[in-house]
DNA sequence: TTGTTAGTTAACGTATACGTAAAGTAATTC
DNA sequence: GAATTACTTTACGTATACGTTAACTAACAA
């Protein structure tokens, strides 16, 4: 079963490597978000078929990832997801972990910033001693 | 010597415990970057004693940790500003290297914003099944 | 002199997120 | 039927950034 073409998959399914190639990501890494519970795609024999919804899953793990979230964290909200989303008690948990973020990130923006103006008076420097 | 006040240290002088408390850092974190090469204060006796210029890089170490740069990252930089500033060259990998955290920083203020408008969808399933 | 405090070095332990073989299987191609 | 392709599971390895004892030392207070 393992190493067949499984004609194309039919539509709206993907197999492991085209979602790692769609995605620009491993396939190790997608099977290890599997191991730890963030993704649970079917079986054909013994491999994989991701579902439209199992992509869409993929997505939201990865734009977690680039918030700096944990896989561990990351589970919790897709599991959240999952649930009857008229959980609030989550929803506004998910809300505050995204604003700790945001302020994050606004702090990291004065770093940046910072950082630049400290580049920029040493390239000034620079030009004086010419 | 080690276990003592140093009385206040003098001024602009300052303890490991005091420039611990000062960036909300451990000890053991002060010594580890020391022990990566990032930071070298004197010491009296066998305690370290750090100089204004000490807490300088040591507040840019955590500002480049703000900005998601490693240890080793860190270091070459803090090297390039004690050599000669007309290194041109290393000033403007570190200005590429900025650069591409920028972006990184864009990207994720676009995912808090899909993350927020997500989690607005939600709420306003939520109200309109009551 | 005995604590107590504030430090020291040395070294093993931990968490996260995969990378990287190694060895095997099944379907298709030649 | 042999080779190739595209997977599969198992499991050890790796990098980063410290945490956490453990055992020791020196100055000062009581």
């Amino acid at each position: 079963m393992a190493g067949t073409k499984v004609i194309g998959l039919m539509d709206g399914l993907f197999s492991i490597n085209e979602l790692a190639e769609a995605f620009d990501i491993s396939a190790r890494a997608i099977r290890f978000y599997e191991d730890k519970g963030l993704i649970a795609p079917e079986r054909v024999g013994s491999r994989r078929v991701y579902t439209k919804r199992d992509r869409g899953r993929l997505q939201l793990i990865l734009r977690g990832k680039r918030l700096g979230f944990s896989l561990a964290e990351i589970r919790e909200y897709l599991d959240m997801y999952d649930q009857d989303p008229t959980q609030q008690a989550q929803i506004r948990l998910l809300l505050e972990k995204v604003s700790e973020r945001r302020m994050q990130l606004e702090q990291q923006m004065i770093d940046i910033q910072d950082t630049l103006s400290d580049l920029e008076d040493i390239e000034t420097q620079i030009k004086a001693r010419l």
